[in-house]
DNA sequence: TGACCGCCCATAAGAACCCATGATATCCCA
DNA sequence: TGGGATATCATGGGTTCTTATGGGCGGTCA
């Protein structure tokens, strides 16, 4: 597998760490050597966004291109780097969470660390859970 | 043969393990080099799908065409990523499927493998006799 | 000085790997 | 055509490795 894919649930202990399950740690080697990563509160859902930091730099390269006149260059340049908070997993894969962020996705005891192809995402578990069964009831691109 | 056709019923064994039959281990490799797959809950109906990687690699290229920040995108990818399940067969061809997945499925320890074409399903036996009488107009209960 | 953070080690549960076996289907040759 | 040898397949189980998780220790910054 060369990507995240799938949903595991997992413990965020007493110092505030959370495992990354292995198959995304195994992905994250795959697009960089250091599997340094980049957190952002999504501001599409109460959760948060998991960047390899390989992924920012292409968004980095992208925003170069734009004119940085146009007011649309702030708004990103904002989103991109305004909240981004970025973290090295330690030896056993693990990485501490900003109080803020955990509180922004009401994280307390257990985490779902979902795939999303290229990125994943951290949510509460039930939140998890019902935003899949949101996206099942509407109709999109995808097959199935 | 280069589809998955027909029915097979197998054993769930104590360690939670599913034999894909010969023909359809055969098809798999056909499509691809490793005969990796994924699972899904179905969400039409009470059983799992069965991709073939390569399938879910389609999918994918159709999303990287899309911009990562449009909203679309992030419901898209959750229903592509949030919920499937990589996985490999072992040496002997068997895969192991999580337990909230069987649980979808009523799968305990008889399992129909069942052809659709490009990919296949898991049912629970008498669900998938049920189905079958469905599709052919009959009416469900008196099966077995 | 005290809270916190990074680093290390320990451990139990679970997953992956490997080999074994009985049954069935297939092939081959008389 | 029949019957024995062979290969394939589904299944079972033992062993090893990995993984998630818990906790200790020392340095550092406020």
């Amino acid at each position: 597998m060369d990507q995240f894919l799938g949903s595991h649930v997992n413990r965020l202990d007493a110092k505030g760490r959370i495992s990354i399950p292995a198959p995304f740690r195994a992905a994250l080697k795959l697009t960089q050597e250091a599997a340094s990563i980049v957190l952002r509160r999504s501001h599409l859902h109460a959760c948060i966004d998991v960047w390899p930091m390989a992924m920012l730099e292409a968004s980095k390269a992208r925003l170069a291109q734009m004119d940085m006149l146009d007011p649309a260059y702030d708004d990103i340049a904002a989103r991109l780097f305004g909240d981004s908070f970025p973290a090295e997993p330690d030896k056993e894969g693990r990485i501490v969470v900003p109080a803020r962020y955990l509180q922004h996705a009401t994280i307390t005891e257990l985490v779902t660390l979902t795939g999303r192809g290229t990125y994943f995402q951290l949510w509460e578990p039930d939140a998890a859970e019902r935003r899949l069964n949101q996206v099942y009831g509407k109709p999109a691109g995808g097959s199935a």
